[in-house]
RNA sequence: GGCCCCUUCGACUAGCGGUCAGGUCACAACCCUUUCAAGGUUGCGGCACGGGUUCGAAUCCCGUAGGGGUCACCA
């Protein structure tokens, strides 16, 4: 049996992780069965719509490797893939389900439905349309339609008895019929309520699974008895658990950071992201913890899916990051990957591909973003690089070293990390001076910090004319005194002194508040 | 509150009647070390509780508790 599956976001903002989690799932699912991914976009809420939306979670996809087989920019078979442009179509079943009787016209206001719903209150009794509309002659409720009445379309659901279905995940699930109150599944404006619509769109797209948050088992029964009015076979159901945020409610911008476009800007790989999803829920069956989608396809099941509520962790996330940042991607992927971070933090790469290769080489062991080795690779593109506070100390310190190795340096036959290393450690012996006493000083000369890669990787990264440059520069630094005059650092210190005055004022101010009380 | 779902270390999970309850993140210590990382080793820490079923339960059943979801002309 061809397996067809399918994600159908709701174009209302950023695109959200918990979107990609059950997209991946729904996508590894299809293809394990060499079916069809479909991406159908649900925009029947003309309040929540937003424009840009629908390209942004289309990009996402594509960022991730999860493509559909069928979407609104691709098209397909069973085009439109966009419900707001396929409204005929449920008009069509809403009137088939209408002429059957498994539905009626009901007119209640807003005002009128508010108005139950606090007597509801009240009364203390069970909160939902209590399908008063029923009682209105059918050809009365076609009269006022034709009138222009605005009203609503109401599927007929059962008094009593139960609806069940079989969630694949955790087996038979049955409501109370008495629970399901005639929902709503035309509105007023004419457009389908996601119910309607998710079921006539599963059914005439081939749909053959319905993977989805938990939080929508509750309206399975309603989509039960929508197949069965209409006649239709039921799909499986697969209910995925909700990502959580810290606290274990259900994932939330206002709580958690939800954008897959912020992770991608802070440099996070698509590759990570979808292994860190995957390991939320799903687990290989030999236990390996990194594997790619296609590793994943091969080996998925969804059996193997557990229930419980697991919480999205960031630095779980950043770790699966880090390793593939400096373990499972090659080199060359890694560095060209991070080359446009890099010019976005306003550095000029150039063209010099083997030299980026070794910056980055040294610079992915200490960093789980790509934004982190942008922040890092600053003194590598320039020589005009500022000197912090640990660096301007260690070069107070550092002078007589420096001068000697920049000797030593200049004379090197040997260029090469074994020539550089048995130079330094040479130097060292010589001296009888502790490693750190020669290394910390040329550190801050080659970088002006006193934390980066090993000094000898520096040198040879750098090059001896650069490496030589570099010293003379500090050499020159030091002999004008160490200056604090980094403009980078003077406004730092300028912000400082702001901040500082902006918080005396608050004191200040918090002491007249209290005289006056 | 009604209904529905869930429950193994702080977090993600393995386990599907017999295991010293395993792994990963985080945390800690140690090793390595010229700094910061990375890496290596070790440690910390768990079957929510109570009843059953069984020779034997983390595993099966029933309760309880806790957590979550949902109760719209939003999806």
């Amino acid at each position: 049996m061809e397996v067809v599956t399918r994600i159908a976001p709701s174009p209302t903002g950023d695109p959200h992780v918990g979107t990609a989690y059950v997209g991946l799932f729904s996508y590894v699912l299809a293809k394990k069965h060499g079916g069809r991914f479909i991406f159908r976009l649900e925009d029947t809420d003309r309040q929540r719509y937003q424009e840009a939306s629908e390209r942004r979670i289309l990009e996402m996809f594509e960022w991730l490797g999860l493509t559909p087989d069928e979407s609104p920019a691709s098209g397909g078979p069973y085009a439109p893939y966009r419900q707001s442009e396929r409204l005929p179509v449920y008009r069509e079943h809403v009137d088939r389900l209408l002429a059957s009787g498994h539905a009626y016209r009901a007119f209640e206001t807003a005002e009128e439905l508010e108005a139950m719903r606090v007597e509801q209150k009240r009364l203390g009794k069970p909160l939902g349309y209590d399908g008063r509309g029923r009682e209105l002659a059918r050809d009365e409720q076609e009269r006022r339609a034709a009138a222009g009445e605005p009203h609503v379309v109401r599927l007929v659901t059962p008094d009593d008895g139960t609806t069940t279905f079989i969630d694949r995940l955790r087996g038979e699930i049955s409501f109370a019929n008495e629970e399901i109150r005639d929902p709503v599944i035309l509105k007023s404006d004419g457009y389908p309520t996601y119910h309607l619509a998710v079921v006539v769109d599963d059914h005439l797209m081939g749909v053959t699974h319905v993977v989805r948050a938990e939080e929508w088992i509750t309206s399975t029964p309603i989509h039960v008895l929508l197949y069965r009015a209409f006649g239709w076979e039921l799909p499986e159901f697969v209910h995925m658990p909700i990502l959580r945020n810290p606290d274990r409610t259900k994932l939330s911008k206002r709580k958690s950071d939800t954008s897959v476009d912020s992770y991608r800007r802070q440099g996070i790989l698509p590759e990570a992201l979808l292994n860190f999803l995957a390991t939320l829920g799903w687990s290989m069956p030999d236990g390996r913890e990194f594997f790619s989608l296609e590793e994943m396809t091969a080996a998925f099941d969804v059996g193997r899916v557990s229930l419980g509520e697991p919480v999205f962790d960031l630095k779980k996330l950043k770790f699966f990051n880090a390793k593939y940042l400096r373990e499972i991607l090659p080199l060359e992927e890694v560095a060209a990957r991070a080359a446009p971070f890099l010019e976005e933090a306003g550095i000029d790469v150039g063209d010099d591909g083997d030299y980026l290769l070794d910056v980055v080489d040294v610079l992915r062991p200490r960093a789980e973003t790509l934004v982190e080795i942008a922040e890092q690779a600053g003194y590598f593109f320039t020589d005009d690089f500022p000197y912090d506070e640990g660096a301007r100390k260690q070069l107070a310190a550092g002078q007589t070293h420096l001068q000697a190795v920049e000797r030593e340096l200049s004379m090197l036959e040997f260029f090469d990390y074994d020539g550089v290393d048995d130079m330094l450690r040479d130097y060292v012996q010589d001296q009888a001076v502790g490693m750190g006493k020669v290394m910390m000083p040329l550190r801050a000369a080659l970088t002006g910090t006193t934390s980066s890669p090993g000094v000898v990787d520096l040198i040879v990264i750098l090059g001896k004319q650069r490496s030589l440059a570099r010293i003379g520069r500090a050499l020159t630094y030091i002999d004008a005194g160490l200056p604090d005059d980094d403009p980078q650092k003077a406004a730092e210190e300028a912000k400082r002194k702001e901040e500082a005055a902006k918080h005396a004022k608050g004191r200040q101010v918090a002491h007249a508040r209290v005289k006056e009380g």
